[in-house]
DNA sequence: AAGTATATTAAAATCGATTTTTATATAAAA
DNA sequence: TTTTATATAAAAATCGATTTTAATATACTT
């Protein structure tokens, strides 16, 4: 018996084929949407059974999601003793920082020094930054939503740092860069965040890059992330749960 | 019915705990040495059934194992089709020569800069080297020796760029070391890899690295890869399958 | 002959039950 | 009381069968 029909559905006089995404690439997705929007505390106890029925699925896509979750740092696994929310501390914080200032400080001069299609992606930019600027910020996450802040603000960043023709920098990137957006939803959560006007900060850089300043651009990309930083750890002292 | 007595095993008149690792996790051993060592060419389909028979095991293992192997990059999947042998490519190959520069360049250079305890680690890259001039290089992937030269080798790069104090700069370095390791054994299977004397070289960076002389460590570590790098693909125009 | 629909086969993905291991509670000994 | 052993409960890990999906082969149509 299927669940689901999923293929050749008749629309309008034509077949087209409509092809689902396997159940644990959903469960992946939800999982992950709800440790990156802070909705799962750090180190709680991730167990099977729990999730089997919060999610009405079976033991395999569940452990099979949470196996994906351990790459992208947000889930932690001790074998035979099951999986867990990966920890959020103070010194991992300043880690994520400093290793993403390293990281794309040369990913962003890559892709400045990098002449191909560099007309194109300066505009891909600008229209970025554009609807950035139009965009309100939410309090609450949600990735599915392409056009939000939240969404464009991490397309307009990656793309900032994604022509170094290095398909690990990009990876590797996008990795901090949700870590960080993790840290962010921690604070948010604990509700002494204060809403930053960063709106002047993503124009400054954009205009470096237009200018094909890499030093400056650099200096003000680092600047924008230790600014920013500042307000995460001066308003929070500690991710530590209790 | 137990399979293996695991606990409480008495030994000379002593009860002590032995905890075996489980079998999702020794499968993702073998598997992962095949892998580097060359053994499973890029491309080749994995197929759970084939590889359940393979390896005398249930679906479950199998398929934790690949998706561990995805964030090696070692392995490749496509939902609902299920997974394969990561391509390698030469394009592949001089991403991860220059993401390793990039990447080591800093972790060097945050490691010699960093003095918590350098004395020690200074003592450590002594004896490791001193073990590497030792060593007999094998032609196969032995990772469960440690005491043979790849497994010294990788530990004494690995030390040289570990103190950072950032445990994503660290993960990405052994990623990208085993990639590349990847690399120098599929040559090997090609029996176009030239066994250079990299003795010399190793001498020369650790010397600067007790000079305390960053920028010349720095510089002889990349010339160092650069110079293999350019014994790999000088002998080997392409790793493309046919 | 080339394309399109249908049937068949093969493989991926999932399920639910079982086994193994760890964690917790209880009882016995030092 | 603290420690150590044993029993029980809980959870992780695994298994084998079933379901779903994709790939292939076959028949049908233009």
């Amino acid at each position: 018996m299927k669940k689901n029909i999923k293929k050749n559905i008749n629309v309008v006089n034509q077949d087209i084929d409509i092809t689902y995404p396997s159940t644990t690439y959903k469960i992946y997705n939800k999982l992950k949407k709800s440790l990156i929007g802070g909705d799962l505390a750090p180190g709680t106890k991730l167990k099977i059974d729990d999730l089997k029925k919060k999610y009405q699925t079976g033991t395999n896509p569940i452990r099979e999601s949470l196996t994906l979750l351990i790459a992208d740092d947000l889930v932690t696994k001790i074998d035979q003793k099951g999986f867990k929310v990966s920890e959020a501390t103070q010194e991992k914080f300043n880690e994520i920082l400093k290793t993403r200032i390293w990281i794309e400080s040369i990913a962003l001069e890559e892709s400045m020094k990098n002449k191909k299609d560099i007309n194109e992606w300066e505009e891909e930019l600008i229209v970025l930054n554009h609807r950035l600027q139009k965009a309100e910020r939410s309090l609450i996450y949600e990735p599915e939503n392409l056009d939000s802040w939240e969404m464009v603000h991490r397309k307009f960043h990656l793309t900032l740092v994604a022509r170094s023709k290095s398909s690990f920098m990009n990876k590797f990137c996008e990795l901090l860069y949700d870590q960080n957006m993790r840290y962010r939803y921690l604070i948010k959560k604990k509700k002494s965040y204060i809403k930053r006007k960063v709106t002047v900060e993503h124009k400054g850089i954009l205009d470096a890059v237009l200018e094909r300043d890499i030093n400056k651009s650099k200096s003000l990309l680092v600047k924008h992330y230790i600014t920013t930083s500042s307000f995460i750890t001066l308003n929070s002292p500690s991710f530590v749960r209790k």
